[in-house]
DNA sequence: GCCAGCATGTAAGGAGTTACATGATTAT
DNA sequence: ATAATCATGTAACTCCTTACATGCTGGC
């Protein structure tokens, strides 16, 4: 029997531990943070919890260290069994498919029955955080032009950038199509 | 103490029934598969579990059909409490935040500890496997051109397409970059 | 003869979230 | 003062998936 292969998030908490700096919980957490612009950003009490998983198959190990005043704090450490773990997923691993949660498109797929208005103000919106996400990859894209350890993630930084200009573009064409009451016009070029 | 709001899925599948026409669960199911470009597609048991308790909200009704030979078909129809209930989402809920989970970008990201030739063969069946999708999508607008409901539908399969080109122009430009051992080029531009 | 499609439903469990609880330190 | 950051952990719950169970019809 095949033993039945751990959740993605699982490898992307080991794979935050690679570098073989030991950290808490709690730093995991905020580096798992970075995630979200491409894998959604696991909430804090799974991050706990998956490293507790990570701990009982002995790809992480753990030591408690006392800390004047504040509770004790658990530093993780990734194992060579761990490491030989990650590396075997990483290279191994069947791609899952990417899946992709896009309330605002949800909503338009269902325009017929909404207001046109608050679809607008909608896709504003929409608009705006997106920007706002853009400026934060700007951030780490830069970043990666001075660290050389930060190839990788620079590099999917532009990667979504791209895909998220591509995506404002097409948003700011349809929000002026839809206020121009203009809906079908892509068909006439 | 506010009634806390019912989960995407549940209004994707009320969005469903709107136009009235009474659907059984395995046909709002394959309803639900062209969801999957922009909202992923629920698993079956979930489409019925999201059905009985929109029928225990009263948002629909239902009537048991007899066939012969078949086991008895459930016929689901929306009620007027529910077409309120979904017009009161579609205008007013909060736009949640889009959330992706994207397993090849997941991997980039650890690029550092992958064999190189392994990730330019997941890219390329990234890319693959991207371009099936692409295939997809351009039914999916062509139908739209003959059929004026498919409005909406049409134009989020035309923005998911656009998108979804310039993911696939990225990654066609990374794959070349990581076999020509060249990952950062695009300083130097 | 067998597989795909039609058609529904349950059981078990995994994945993931929110909310709560605790408490010191540092910055505003 | 009070909010944010540091720091961990649990309980309760929801969401969602996989797997199983059943059985007919029509095509190859």
């Amino acid at each position: 029997m095949a033993k039945k292969p751990l959740p993605s998030t699982a490898y992307a908490v080991l794979g935050l531990l690679m570098p073989t700096t030991p950290m808490s919980g709690y730093e995991i957490r905020k580096a798992a943070e970075q995630l979200r612009y491409f894998y959604w950003s696991p909430a804090q009490s799974q991050i706990y919890s998956e490293l507790r998983r990570l701990e009982a198959l002995h790809y992480v190990s753990s030591i408690l260290v006392s800390q004047s005043g504040k509770p004790d704090k658990r530093m993780y450490k990734i194992t060579s069994a761990g490491q030989a773990a990650f590396t075997t997923w990483i290279n191994t691993a069947p791609l899952d498919p990417t899946v992709v949660k896009h309330p605002m498109k949800l909503r338009l797929f269902f325009g017929d029955y909404a207001d046109l208005d608050q679809l607008s103000q909608q896709l504003q919106s929409f608009i705006d955080t997106s920007n706002e996400t853009l400026a934060q990859l700007y951030i780490v894209r830069e970043y990666r032009e001075m660290d050389p350890s930060y190839q990788w993630p620079g590099l999917i930084a532009e990667w979504s950038e791209t895909v998220l200009e591509a995506e404002v573009k097409y948003a700011k064409s349809l929000l002026i199509r839809i206020q121009n009451n203009d809906l079908d016009s892509f068909i006439e070029e």
